[in-house]
DNA sequence: AACTTCGACAACCGCAATACT
DNA sequence: CAGTATTGCGGTTGTCGAAGT
């Protein structure tokens, strides 16, 4: 059984927006603003669908559009976002003020596709175009990563994620707020095949949003010979005491360059580890990017 | 000048998630 | 709780103008 259409099709018109429904539509929203779209074009006289409503709107009429222009900086930091997120074009979008994720996706299609391929990188991989197949077990233990995902409370309102790697110095412990994430699903074998787990992805993965996917797809994925080590743990295990004790501890608004935000929650980190002192903890420049970037919030699982 | 190819991007489609009843 | 409606996302297609032949 499928699904009604999301609107009578038989008098929408499709293709090209006149200017005469682009008015319309805009001077609607003006007056009602965003929502309803499955009402809105009736109510605002457009033979229009819905959804192409919604669309035209989001990604032309919006007036805080920037359109078109996309500076050196924007591109380098779609392509960081990119090899993070993969074709989360929502969410790279979100962290472009004024860019839409069609936009983005087009303009990488377009461009960016092509810049990489230029400089030898596979776009979809990050990856050097001429690099040999490699194993995921062919890495040192030195040379190991392992990502541990705390669930801190029971209402799960709040998941920690810390990549310990074995050969630098450094931990970064990141929180992200508000992220519905079913302890459950947050376990998968400490070493996962890279076949196993691209097959599971590009075969199975239905848009599911939730975290254990992004994990999968933004860390395993992008970075596959890393071996990464996902585990469970019950909240402050005296060893992860340990192996935080003398590291960074930072909150996912803090490891954001965002460190003064009030959503900042090292403090929490700090106060719950046995150590820890935040205010001598320098920001953490994830990805490399510059403080005031990033809206975490818009990094919230939909 | 006519035709073809290519690039850019707007718009559509199908599906999944979420909200609602 | 199940069924249905709505919204949002990502992949794909269609269209149009520019460049090339």
């Amino acid at each position: 059984m499928g699904r009604s259409p999301c609107c009578e099709k038989a008098h929408t018109n499709k293709g090209a927006w006149t200017k005469e429904e682009d008015d319309r539509l805009i001077s609607y929203i003006r007056a009602h603003g965003e929502g309803c779209w499955r009402s809105l074009p009736k109510a605002a006289g457009l033979l229009r669908c819905g959804k192409s409503c919604r669309l035209r709107w989001i990604n032309y009429l919006r007036p805080d559009l920037k359109r078109g222009n996309f500076t050196e900086e924007e591109d380098e930091l779609i392509i960081k976002l990119h090899s993070l997120l993969g074709n989360k074009w929502s969410l790279i979008a979100g962290r472009l003020p004024g860019r839409t994720d069609n936009e983005i996706k087009n303009y990488w299609n377009t461009h960016i596709r092509r810049k990489l391929l230029n400089r030898g990188i596979d776009p979809a991989t990050h990856r050097p175009l001429n690099e040999p197949p490699h194993s995921s077990h062919s890495h040192s233990q030195s040379q190991s990563q392992s990502l541990h995902l705390q669930n801190h409370n029971q209402n799960q309102e709040s998941v920690t994620i810390a990549v310990v790697a074995a050969s630098a110095t450094t931990t970064t412990t990141t929180t992200i707020p508000a992220v519905t994430v079913p302890t459950t699903t947050i376990s998968f074998a400490s070493s996962i095949k890279q076949e196993q787990y691209h097959h599971h992805h590009h075969h199975h993965y239905n848009h599911n949003h939730n975290q254990e996917m992004m994990i999968k797809g933004s860390v395993l994925e992008r970075c596959p010979d890393l071996n990464l080590e996902l585990t469970i743990s019950p909240p402050r295990q005296q060893e992860q005491d340990e192996q935080f004790k003398n590291s960074r501890n930072l909150c996912f608004v803090c490891s954001l360059g965002l460190q003064n935000s009030k959503d900042c929650s090292c403090d929490e980190i700090v106060g719950n580890s046995s150590t820890g002192n935040a205010s001598t903890t320098p920001a953490y420049d994830f990805l490399g990017l510059k403080a005031g970037v990033w809206d975490y919030k818009g990094l919230e699982m939909k």
